[in-house]
DNA sequence: AATCAGAGCAACCGCAATGAT
DNA sequence: AATCATTGCGGTTGCTCTGAT
């Protein structure tokens, strides 16, 4: 079963399993979470949860005044990793309470798809996948979840950092533009979106196939390795939807 | 050793989409 | 058909870490 062998390879942080040390974005072995940049995060930031209301300069988004905030503690991410293993994904609204968390259902399903899923891969991203994202976001515009949806193990909030904080630059050290994909210097005075952009280089429109090389352990159902099948839930690439 | 600036990323928000009644 | 509840998404924020000065 995949979730007992992602499990065993990648124990998520917060389980019972042996603490796993990890190598951070400077190579350096680390004890902490899987990928975890931030190793003994495990705490609440004082100052991120007293601020309360205030936090961020906007209302919460559960009102509760007994809800908590900012980062997850190891024993809360042991409730919610528990919670899903014995009743499975889902009802998020009801979960916490359910699940002996004081949080927002919105926060548990976040930490548990961006962080502790036992099939995230974590770690640094290959130039296959480099490739790939840019390639789809060349596509399908900053809709991270269609993305992440071709890369099995990589969650979207994940893929969206990792766009904004290198990919972008890459791009541009490139001279080319992250947001048309086109020549930087075709592109300065022009709004032009990547659906309704004129092929270039980067445009794989009628490419048949993404890379092979790169090996996914588990596509998802629907997962079609023909980049032009790629399909937005309610949108036609065809009929050229501003991304 | 202390300070500063930039990078990285977890977690938050509002809003849109979807489903239930 | 209308309304309400829930879920999912994309953009944004700000804390922590690291390297440079």
């Amino acid at each position: 079963m995949l979730f007992t062998a992602a499990w065993t390879l990648h124990p998520p942080l917060g389980s019972s399993l042996e603490t796993p040390v990890v190598e951070n974005r400077h190579g350096q072995k680390v004890t902490g979470g899987v990928g975890m940049e931030k190793p003994q995060v495990h705490s609440v930031n004082p100052v991120r949860v007293t601020k309360g209301a205030g936090f961020m300069g906007r209302l919460p988004c559960c009102e509760k005044a007994h809800t908590n905030r900012g980062a997850w503690t190891k024993e809360e991410d042991d409730r919610l990793i528990h919670y899903i293993r014995v009743h499975g994904q889902g009802s998020w609204r009801s979960l916490p309470k359910a699940a002996g968390l004081l949080r927002c259902g919105k926060s548990c399903r976040l930490r548990w798809l961006n962080y502790l899923r036992p099939d995230l891969k974590r770690g640094n991203f290959s130039e296959d996948e480099d490739q790939l994202i840019i390639k789809l976001h060349a596509l399908l515009g900053n809709k991270w979840s269609l993305i992440a949806g071709r890369l099995p193990g990589r969650s979207d909030n994940e893929i969206k950092n990792y766009w904004n904080t290198r990919i972008k630059r890459k791009l541009v050290s490139q001279g080319i533009d992250p947001q048309t994909h086109r020549p930087l210097n075709e592109t300065s005075n022009k709004n032009s979106s990547p659906a309704k952009a004129a092929p270039t280089e980067m445009d794989f429109r009628n490419a048949p196939t993404v890379p092979k090389s790169i090996s996914f352990t588990t596509p998802p159902p629907d997962f079609k390795y023909s980049v032009f099948e790629v399909k937005a839930k309610s949108e036609s690439i065809e009929g050229g939807q501003q991304f």
